[in-house]
DNA sequence: CTGAAAGCGCTTACAG
DNA sequence: CTGAAAGCGCTTACAG
């Protein structure tokens, strides 16, 4: 068993506080009896017991960051992993550690859902559901929310502004001089695909240009669902119909988009055009 | 504040052992006052508090994933990624959570080191230093090492056999017919260096061919030092001096000599071979 | 099947 | 600057 703060009071022959004291406010402590504190408690491998600690505190200084993804595991994405690695960076910089869940939630016996671990707060990135939510309001923990469709006052909730971020690529596109651009859609949560074709379509309409239906596609957010998607939509038409650009609603798309037209001889930005969305680092290569 | 068992305990009318029981082992209680339990916690919106359970049960069923790395952030890095993120699916699947930490380590005011969130355990991947080993040996909770030297009896370490991958990808080039095969080596800890490039020299040597030093190069491992590193390989010698093949100790390294390729005007295959090391998912793109 | 009681290892007013 | 004491919210033998 490890030793306690008891057994190093015991060695030291000071009192459990001042133990206490010489490892959470050393200033309170005498520098002789401080010493003499942590000398017995080398002398015992003594170590506080965060957990104990936590208790009367009422604070675990951990966050939890909860991820809801279906479409890839949680540091395998390209969009969340340097989210979660500044999350970390940044919990560890004021002494905070960082729990990783999943959504896959906990219930207890009567069908209550809960965390099981305690935290003073939590991220919930993506489309957490609302009991989630409730439950964390409930035990009054602040949370923050991450590309979650919730607008209400009482919540901060970051995200992406998927429409002005369409409206930027395809007006970009057509400044180019495209003018027939391909929607290759992921199939995101129902408000990100609603904004991001919103900015798509304004903005072909803006600039005067026809949006047709048979440009559309909504496929599984993968590159290589993406592939085939090209190859489709290159089989199902002839060449004059060919849109000249894709405008792809994340970079894995974009990705498999472009690997391909190379797998058609074709090759980018000579013979199309490809545009992703979230300026993941899955680009640089 | 959040209600307490015994809040829940005076609402229904049964002691704080019974509710306890409710949560924990359910078919410990009859089914009527189970439900009268659930009842009045529902009410309450009474959910365990996680730490004042671990304090008793002396378990905690939190591991923790500490990673030492300086090359790059732990979510970022390809080569972890894919293994903290199993890490998280099987912990989950076992009813644990996973706290990351760096190897930033924490110290008590006395000096000590020490790990501040209580876990069950750990995972220590990367070259993490003895003294936080010897840590969690005092503490008596079970660890496993990741990638680090150490060769102990009485330690479980998962390493890659450095020497052997080496081999492997060296005689492959060798067998497609190179004989002026480079190392592009990332600057890893020493015992991954020293093992990946003994590989490679020995390989080298059975088949008869001679290795030269100014074929082996040693650089920080990503790839825009490789793309450097490749542009003056071709810089500092005449053309029938190039290495036809590239063996980089990793695969960002292998990425970023495919880029030099490219750069200037070469191809991969057709005018260089380039391999790399760890079936990264880079590779795919 | 249920309850009374001791205990988990620490912290924090309150005194002195 | 130091100590005695109550308390944090739960669990678990031990009885009944």
């Amino acid at each position: 068993m490890p030793s306690t703060i008891l057994d190093v009071a015991a060695l030291c022959g000071y009192s459990r506080a001042t133990v206490t004291r010489a490892f959470s406010e050393p200033h309170l402590v005498k520098e002789s009896t401080r010493n003499k504190v942590y000398e017995a408690a080398r002398k015992l491998n003594y170590t506080p017991n965060a957990i104990a600690q936590a208790m009367p505190r009422m604070r675990t200084d951990n966050i939890a960051f909860i991820l809801y993804e279906h479409q890839s595991p949680a540091f395998l994405n390209p969009f969340y992993a340097p989210i979660l690695d500044a999350v970390v960076d940044m919990s560890h910089a004021l002494g905070l550690s960082v729990i990783i869940s999943s959504s896959a939630d906990t219930r207890l016996p009567n069908g209550e859902i809960y965390i099981k671990k305690q935290v003073d707060g939590a991220i919930l990135a993506g489309q957490i559901n609302a009991e989630l939510i409730d439950y964390f309001q409930h035990q009054h923990k602040p949370i923050v929310l991450l590309n979650n469709i919730t607008r209400s006052e009482d919540r901060i909730c970051l995200a992406i502004d998927d429409y002005s971020g369409s409206v930027q690529v395809v007006q970009h596109l057509i400044d180019r001089g495209h003018r027939r651009i391909a929607l290759i859609q992921g199939n995101f949560s129902d408000h990100v695909m609603k904004g991001r074709r919103a900015g798509y379509v304004d903005t072909l309409r803006t600039n005067g240009l026809p949006v047709k239906a048979e440009d559309i596609f909504t496929i599984q957010a993968d590159y290589e669902h993406a592939m085939g998607c090209f190859a489709e939509i290159l089989d199902g038409r002839s060449k004059e119909d060919y849109p000249t650009a894709f405008y792809c609603t994340n970079d894995e798309i974009a990705v498999g988009i472009i690997k391909g037209v190379y797998r058609r001889g074709y090759s980018v930005p000579r013979d199309f055009a490809v545009a992703g969305f979230d300026d993941s680092i899955l680009e640089d290569d």
